[in-house]
Parts: C-alpha cells; sequence; structure tokens
DNA sequence: CAATCTAGTTTGTAATACAGACTGATTTTC
DNA sequence: GAAAATCAGTCTGTATTACAAACTAGATTG
C-alpha cells in the first residue's frame, strides 16, 4: 500500500493542474496542436468568461500559448500546450498514480 | 482514447473529495477504523484549523463521522469514514482512472 | 497559583472560480 | 443604410473556499 508515498504524490499535486477545469482544458489541448477557443468552450462547459480567465493563468505558468489572430475579419483565439505544460500534465497524472488506492511500487 | 468521456469524467469529480487537503485526509481514514486528530494533522501536514474545518465539511457531507471523547481528561477527537464517504472516494478514484491519458474501454 | 502545554475551534483574510455585464466589430434585416 | 442581432472574447463583481493566526477551555507543572 505505502500510505506514505501516496500521501505526498496527493500533497504534490500541482493545484493549477489539478482544478478540474483547468485538467479538462489541458486534457483537449494535448491531443491537438492548436485548438479553437469556440471549441473548447464547448468541450469543458465552460462558460467564455471562465474559460478566458482559465487559460490566462495557465498562460501566465507557461503551460499554454495563446494566438490571436483572425479568420477572416472576427477574432479567433487558439490555444496549444507548451513542452512545459505538457511536461507538467504528465506529471501530474503520474502523481496521480501513484496515489491511487491500488498503486504498487513495481 | 475516447475523449469525450475522459472530459466528462474530469467534469463529473466530486470537488469536495478533489480537493487535495481532503483527499489526503480522507485516504488515511480508507486505511484505519479510527484516526486521531493529532495523527491526521501529522499525516496530512495541514494545520489544526485548516485540518479542523476540512473535517467539518467532509462531517457535513456525510462523508466522515467525528467522534468527541478523552484520553483520560484531555479532549480526543477521532474521525472515520462513513460509508458513504467510502463510496464517494472510491467512485472518485474510478473517475480519475477514466480520465487519465491510458483510459481505454475494457 | 501563575505559567505553560494540549487539543481543537473560531475568525479574519487572501485567493480563486464563476457568471453576468460589457466591448468592439460584423453581419443581417427592414 | 440605420437598427438590431450576432460573434468572439475580456473585464468586473460576487460568492466560495482554503488557509493560518488568534483564541478557548481545560490539564499539568514548577
Amino acid at each position: 500500500m505505502n500510505k506514505p508515498e501516496q500521501l505526498k504524490a496527493i500533497l504534490d499535486l500541482d493545484r493549477l493542474v489539478h482544478e478540474p477545469a483547468r485538467l479538462a482544458i489541458l486534457m483537449v489541448l494535448s491531443s491537438a496542436e492548436w485548438v479553437e477557443f469556440k471549441l473548447l468552450e464547448e468541450l469543458t462547459r465552460l462558460t467564455k468568461g471562465n474559460l478566458s480567465s482559465h487559460l490566462a493563468k495557465l498562460e501566465d505558468a507557461g503551460y499554454v500559448a495563446i494566438h490571436k489572430g483572425y479568420r477572416g475579419k472576427i477574432p479567433l483565439t487558439t490555444a496549444s500546450l507548451t513542452a512545459s505544460g505538457r511536461k507538467a500534465l504528465t506529471e501530474h497524472w503520474e502523481r496521480l498514480k501513484r496515489a491511487a488506492p491500488s498503486a504498487r511500487k513495481g
């Protein structure tokens, strides 16, 4: 069982990634190169405002790159996972795996 | 990969359980019948105040039972997982498993 | 009996998530 | 071609929430 390690894994979780809304965002981003704001909004079920502020936080942390351009004459915001973001996400899942009840040392 | 189900699992997470401090508490409780306040404080690295309020929330949710007694003449608070709490914890880990990147349908 | 220790709660604060209001441009409608 | 509606996001205010410092209550010690 290894409780102490499980606990340590939980206590070490990156809260920026852990928050469900942001975890959902990162998971979507991990599966495509660039994702449009609109699509993120639909997939994550977040409101625009909420999504916008979560993206800003992820950008501040360097986990996500935001690109602002236009489709024709209409603003188009797209987001992409940075290398650092991908690493944070991977490590997050690894911590969770270590924390999970069935976790055992290989 | 099954993205939609992964996302749904993430969005359905029980935030009461998801919060790392409380997840740590619940994990400790899941491994013993009754756990003393002091021990919880040490294992989870929470301050007394913080631990106290998280326990109160878990108790309000019916996930944890709190027993207040005495050891000799000194107050002794112990906590225990309820059936409902154990179920919530189990389901939480199952959701996380479904949400994890490597998750596949059996 | 004053000081200190133990065990835990209450309270105040700082951070955070969230949604509604807003901005500014574009397209549609009459 | 002005008014209304829509689109794509951001900004702002509010309500939660986590957190730790200060506090309470009694027990023990010098």
